[in-house]
RNA sequence: GGCCCGUUGGUCAAGCGGCUAAGACACGGCCCUCUCAAGGCUGAAACAUGGGUUCGAUUCCCGUACGGGUCACCA
């Protein structure tokens, strides 16, 4: 077979060199150790924990070691792409921290090593399947959806195993006239890899986070190019990641049966084999058994969900930090106000199993997080949530920002703060009887107190309460009220001897807290008060009275 | 079905041949406290299983079970 003549007749108008390529593309002049890294997603339209895992990895990986973060959009699949999905993509990416150094952006690309976008490399891949006819490392085929599917059929019902090889690989070694005869009718081909493997050898691979691996060889004449010239996954991997001098490649360990096959592709080609990180699975706890969270069943994994939750990025960021690299938080419980981007983030710290994700967890995450922040932090996030997704919250707590900040103040700042919020969603429950038009009764008055104490001590109450007063002289007058009313003033005393007392102050604070606030339960009612003003907290207390 | 990966408390996880097997979340108790959110102390709770190797295995090897992945002109 003259496959100088094959590669011709299959790639007329190839113009481009290696050699142009390669001068076009150089290797990359970084420090020693650098890492240069990518976030290859494809244009579907979701962006899901997994994107943000491998994305967060790589990140951390590039940016730690002076290196190059860069996006590559990998749209080679026209049937799946989904109109705007690269900007949703890139938006949501910059959402979550993770920013490149180069790549496809809203506007267009940027960097030297681009196209960025794969459907816009064509020509380049083809410089290399010509190489690779030529060589006789590839060669067409014709075989139809059908007559592929009849394969697969066959060999189930042979019991031997899947796929495009041996005797099933029916185009392999054709001869030049049938291909030819093809080709004259116009019939689709796709380029196919010639594989030199066999299923009885194996080969030895480290990596990153799974270690020393013992794989199958890989026998499988994979598509390299579809029919409409478009390359596959597993060729277009290789050219670009070869001439983007890409030198770590973090993705799912779903890739890890075809590894095999990448790599012999990468020898083949005569390029440099990266360095892989393989990440298990993110799983989920369905029913008494764990699986890997499904894009249909799984609303957590569509990092929208997190958005509508109110979720702050950072949140998110940290919890994803603390599943891969289980020190950090201990790091953050010694740093709790570093910068994030202080933590020495390893891969050898990476679990090779999957992780189960636990929802649990990441509030717990959250709730430390947004305890961190300013109450102008707090702020600004939460009406920016509120803005999209609690409209009335949104207009009463946006009419006053000072008051409203006040509110998110109380408890904040010092060294252990109030820890109330997970997510935005929770704002509205916490800050809600701030408000006049959200205000309401929510809790009533439990049934073993007489009403007549709750009247005396809200009117009690009223006569002294002076908004001037300190905490100390505040609460001086709700125990004299106690005292007046036959309830222990002193906490201690009332417990030594409960029958002496008709309740404590802990129950006269109630009555007060219920008027005040709705709820039995709230944060500390001086400050409260002092945010709600004379005026409010009268009305109120005179509603209450008036009511009962 | 073939091939590959994985398995430490309910969950996330330290641990790399010799430890009373860390810590965090969740759960229980106590303390603190005007209630709550916290915080402090404390409790219960684990090396999937059977064989080896070894003076000694959670750690190394093999089998079994279970879980996961993959076998597309999808990535």
């Amino acid at each position: 077979m003259d496959y100088n003549y094959l590669a011709e007749l299959l790639f007329p108008d190839v113009t481009m060199t290696e050699q142009e390529l390669e001068e076009k593309f150089p290797p990359r002049i970084l420090k020693e150790g650098s890492i240069v890294s990518r976030m290859a997603p494809s244009p579907t339209g979701f962006v899901h924990l997994g994107n943000l895992v491998q994305g967060l990895t790589s990140e951390r990986l590039c940016h730690q070691s002076n290196g190059i973060l860069f996006l590559r959009v990998e749209d080679t699949d026209q049937k799946r792409e989904v109109a705007g999905a690269v900007d949703v993509l890139i938006n949501t990416l910059k959402h979550y921290n993770i920013n490149f150094d180069e790549g496809a952006t809203v506007d267009g690309d940027s960097g030297n090593y681009g196209p960025y976008r794969q459907r816009q490399r064509k020509d380049i891949y083809h410089v290399y399947a010509k190489r690779l006819v030529r060589e006789g490392k590839a060669y067409p085929c014709f075989c139809t959806e059908e007559e592929l599917a009849k394969n697969h059929e066959q060999q189930e019902a042979l019991k031997e195993n899947f796929g495009y090889y041996g005797k099933w690989a029916i185009w392999r070694d054709r001869s030049i006239e049938d291909i030819e005869t093809q080709l004259k009718l116009g019939m689709p081909w796709v380029l196919r890899f010639r594989s030199n493997g066999s299923i009885d050898n194996k080969i030895k691979f480290t990596d990153c986070i799974k270690g020393n691996l013992e794989l199958t060889e890989n026998d499988i004449d994979h598509v390299l190019l579809k029919s409409d010239g478009i390359p596959t996954y597993h060729f277009a991997h290789a050219v670009d990641d070869h001439l983007m001098r890409t030198t770590h490649v973090v993705r799912g360990d779903e890739w890890l049966s075809t590894l095999p096959f990448h790599i012999q592709l990468f020898t083949a080609l005569g390029f440099k084999v990266p360095k892989y990180l393989h990440i298990g699975p993110l799983m989920k706890m369905d029913g008494d058994s764990k699986r890997k969270l499904s894009k249909r069943k799984d609303p957590e994994l569509a990092l929208t969900f997190y958005k509508q939750e109110g979720y702050p990025a950072e949140s998110l960021y940290e919890y994803i930090l603390t599943v891969l690299n289980s020190n950090y938080e201990d790091w953050r419980r010694m740093n709790p106000d570093a910068p994030t981007d202080d933590f020495k983030f390893s891969f050898k710290k990476m679990n090779p199993a999957g992780s189960l994700f636990d929802e649990a967890k990441l509030n717990d995450v959250s709730k430390n997080v947004i305890s961190r922040m300013t109450s102008d932090k707090v702020y600004e996030l939460s009406s920016e949530w509120a803005r999209e997704y609690d409209p009335e919250l949104y207009d009463e707590m946006t009419a006053d920002p000072s008051y409203t900040k006040a509110i998110f103040s109380i408890g904040r700042g010092g060294k252990k703060p109030r820890k109330d919020l997970s997510v935005w969603k929770d704002v509205r429950g916490y800050i809600d009887f701030f408000f006049d038009n959200l205000f309401e009764i929510k809790d009533a008055y439990p049934d073993r107190f007489d009403k007549n104490d709750i009247k005396s001590t809200l009117s009690e109450f009223l006569k002294t309460f002076d908004v001037a007063d300190d905490s100390g002289v505040w609460f001086e007058k709700i125990k004299d009220i106690a005292d007046m009313l036959g309830f222990a003033s002193d906490m201690k005393a009332y417990r030594e001897n409960p029958e002496a007392y008709r309740g404590n102050v802990s129950d006269i604070s109630m009555f007060i807290r219920i008027a005040i606030t709705g709820k039995e339960n709230s944060p500390d009612m001086y400050s409260v008060m002092q945010i709600l003003g004379y005026d409010r907290v009268a009305q109120r207390i005179n509603n209450m009275i008036n009511s009962l």
